[in-house]
DNA sequence: TCCAATAAGTTTATTTTCTGGACGGACCAT
DNA sequence: ATGGTCCGTCCAGAAAATAAACTTATTGGA
């Protein structure tokens, strides 16, 4: 299996990780929900070279998750925004958050604190079933192929 | 900044990611809530080298995320099953499996489906708050310095 | 006894990725 | 002119990831 192969598995969760599934990535889009937005400030942030902040927005850009837009003129400078994509990510950067607070927390509590506006409560995020609206457990799910189904498929 | 650095940030989401923020650690986890547990049946399904199987495997129960349980003596034998803290990782799996579902569907529906056996329906992953049970969006929240936080610290 | 099969890794050599630093281009302020 | 800002690209060496072949331990059968 090669990368290029992964994003025409057909499966769900090896296409996304195809686009997202690595260290930087996930990192500059945790900084993108957090504001930042720009070249240099992705690259001061993170502390990694500027190669890899360009390769990794490149590929966020091609995939329609950040959006390039300039601006100023004269010179020309653009800044890299969340799509729509882009921001159906946050419940999954909210899970992995999640799972940091709850197993790495050095005793201090969580690093950052995040309030619902709706509700104006500080909150955990909790996955819920669409259907009936109660949290769900892996245990209380079952699995079946679905009708893109092949026999290599999973996810 | 190092990869070893990375568990070390004041950040739940750069802690998390330094243990699963890998595309095969990720695609090993899909598998294993599919109940997958032996190496050659990880080794089978993913079609990638035994040494990242065996790496990322090691990586995993080194965490605690899997425990590697004998299933039989003479010769001894193991398999990898999920630990609780391997379970929480089900919202972040499914997270990732909902955002390709959405935004990698080739035409033909999801490939998996699945089925919440409390109230027996197909359902999608919903992410909502703890506190007022509505369904959260990256413009609805507000994230704001904890008590861990330091000047580098995100996420 | 000898050979094949199974399961779970290791070893070796190659390929890919990452780093750190220098460089470039377009502009602005002093 | 000289230095500063912003957003990159290019390069060579270092580090990591990877595939293919090999190892170990054991069972079962010819």
């Amino acid at each position: 299996m090669k990368w290029d192969d992964l994003s025409r598995e057909p499966c769900s969760l090896a296409r996304s990780v195809a686009v997202i599934g690595d260290r930087w990535t996930l990192l500059i889009l945790r900084d993108c929900f957090l504001g930042v937005r720009r070249f240099e400030a992705f690259q001061e942030r993170l502390g990694i070279s500027r190669t890899i902040i360009a390769d990794r927005l490149k590929v966020l850009t091609d995939e329609g998750v950040l959006a390039k837009v300039a601006y100023q003129d004269r010179p020309v400078r653009h800044e890299y925004r969340l799509t729509e994509k882009g921001l159906d990510l946050y419940p999954v950067v909210l899970a992995i958050v999640s799972w940091g607070d709850r197993h790495y927390d050095d005793g201090r509590g969580p690093p950052i604190l995040r309030r619902h506006k709706a509700c104006g409560c500080d909150f955990q995020p909790v996955m819920t079933c669409s259907e009936c609206g109660d949290e769900v457990e892996a245990r209380a799910v079952e699995a079946r192929p679905g009708s893109a189904f092949s026999p290599s498929a999973a996810g």
